[in-house]
Formats: C-alpha cells, sequence, structure tokens
DNA sequence: GTAAGACGTAACTATAATAGTTACAACGAA
DNA sequence: TTCGTTGTAACTATTATAGTTACGTCTTAC
C-alpha cells in the first residue's frame, strides 16, 4: 500500500504558490499544473488551509501562502493532508490470541519498532523545509531553461 | 493509508516457530495465535517460504524456520511479504503537466526526498534482528509469568 | 494401497480508501 | 446583480485488504 498522493499534490500546490506569487491561483488553474481535477485541489488546498499553511479566498478565488517558506516542514504537510495516523504508518493484525504467549506480547514488542520505524522517516520529511525543495525546483527549472537539462 | 498486517503476521509466525520449535505448526495451529483464518496464514507463509525465510512440509504440514534468528531482519520480513513496493511507499500523483515548469519537474525532485524517507523508515528494520525481537518477547513474556505484568 | 490430514491456490465476498466527477448553494468583487 | 470561485455533498470506478469456502495434490501412517 501506498501514502496517498495528497501529500505530492499539497507539495506541487505550494510550489506553485511559491514559485509563481503574482499569478491567480484558482483551483481550476492548479489543477492544471497538477493534472487533476479541480474538486481534488479544493480538497487538498482545505486541508492545507485547515493546518494554516495556505489562504484560500472564498467568492473570488485565488490561494496564497500562509506561512514563510522556511516555516513549512515536509512533514507539514503530509501531517495536514492527513495521509497517516499518528504512529499507525504499520497495521498490526488486531486479534492476537491472548491465551497464547506470544499473541499476548507481540502486539507491544512489534510496536515499538514500528513507531520507532515511522519516526525515522517522519524525521526525513520533519527536516526539509519547503524552502529548500522550492531552490531545488527552481535550480532544475532554470537548468532546463538553460538547454542542460 | 497503511502498511499490510502481513508484515505484523508474518513476524508474529517467525516467533512462534522460534519460541515453540517443539510444536507441529499447522496453518490452523498458527492461525488460533495469530487469530485469523489458516488460509490467511498460508497466503503469508508462502511469502516466507519464498523468501527463503521459513521450510513448510507438504503433505503431512509444519513450518519451521530455513535460517537463524540472527540472519534475518525486520526488513527480510517486510520485502519478503510484499507489502511495499521498493522506493514507493509514497504515491505520487501521476499527471502533473509537463508544459508547466512546476508540473515537469516537481517529481523527480520530490521522488528524492520520498525516497530518503522511505529508506530511514526501512533502516530501522533492518537494523532490528528476529533475534533481537524474539529475545524482547520472551523476557515480556517471562515478566509476566513471574507476576509482574 | 488407501485413508487422514495438511498444504497451495483459486474464487468469491465484504470492507475501506483513493481519486475522479457532477452538481449546487454560498460568497465576493467588479 | 452578475460572474466566477469556493466548499461540500453525492456518486462512481478502481484497487487493496482480509476473510471464507472449496478442492486438487502431497506425505505419512496404518
Amino acid at each position: 500500500m501506498q501514502i496517498s498522493s495528497r501529500f505530492s499534490i499539497g507539495v506541487h500546490i505550494l510550489s506553485l504558490l511559491a514559485i509563481r506569487p503574482q499569478d491567480h491561483h484558482t483551483s481550476e488553474w492548479l489543477a492544471g499544473s497538477v493534472g487533476t481535477n479541480p474538486v481534488v485541489i479544493r480538497r487538498v488546498l482545505g486541508h492545507l488551509k485547515k493546518a494554516g499553511l495556505a489562504n484560500v479566498k472564498a467568492g473570488s478565488g485565488g490561494a496564497t501562502l500562509a506561512r514563510e517558506l522556511d516555516e513549512i516542514t515536509l512533514l507539514d504537510v503530509y501531517r495536514a493532508v492527513d495521509v497517516v495516523e499518528e504512529g499507525r504508518l504499520f497495521h498490526m493484525h488486531e486479534q492476537p490470541n491472548p491465551a497464547c504467549p506470544v499473541g499476548a506480547n507481540i502486539e507491544q514488542v512489534l510496536r515499538l519498532m514500528m513507531v520507532k520505524a515511522q519516526a525515522a522517516m517522519e524525521g526525513v520529511l520533519a527536516a526539509v523545509t519547503m524552502r529548500e525543495l522550492v531552490d531545488v525546483l527552481a535550480r532544475e527549472i532554470e537548468g532546463k531553461r538553460a538547454g542542460n537539462g
């Protein structure tokens, strides 16, 4: 199983808001770059708004960043779009037999490892800010424009 | 989304094989401890067998460890049961617009981070052997038997 | 040899999440 | 007051999980 693309869509949206601050970012416009339906964008944007990462103007429309890029980590986005429940990246089978010594104790032992593994993954996301990502992205774009891509 | 319980079931099965080496481990017996259907056990056991972690006797039945506990890491089990495709823990949206600078470059930039995050998670699993897990488990069981649980 | 028990696998089901789509009320700005 | 947009409900198709029944095949023991 995979972590929902809501995460990558969220990062894509924030990157667009950062790189093209002058444009009018309607859900239709954003959907054009992401390659999906405007409603999918509105749903992700709703998550970003709720998490305080983006502002969305009702009526006239258009989204903007609600925070500096330095103050948004990939973990913030990941948590905002609600792709993995806290400490529950791994699904543990639910009815181990309490009458069996192994069944009665496997969960708490294995859970330790699972939480640690998940934390390591999320630690990597926490260490990358949208500023860094957008900088790499901008360099990538510039590189291709110069004919090196 | 969550990583399939095939992983936790696989660990549970191997723990049983290790802790009770004398028993006749049929899928029915294992299913009793895991709390599921024998067919589910056979399917997971099939993965473990294919990966060289367990032996399963046809006809008379019964599973045994195919390797020393020290030589089985949690990552081996995780890979054996095929819960996450290599480098694809995260699902990236699939049609970013190549005509948009961001759409054309977001994937390769974001993919870097995703792979790194996944690797960190798997690194934790790689660092834990079934020997270590079974030792902790055995201590846990012994502790409860002594009335401290 | 043959009967009993167990594995391997196919086939079907229910459940849940994802992601796309249409539709529409509410809102804001020109 | 009209136009474009947001927020959200409702529906769909697709996919994965996990449980279940069923059955052919195999091993062992009698």
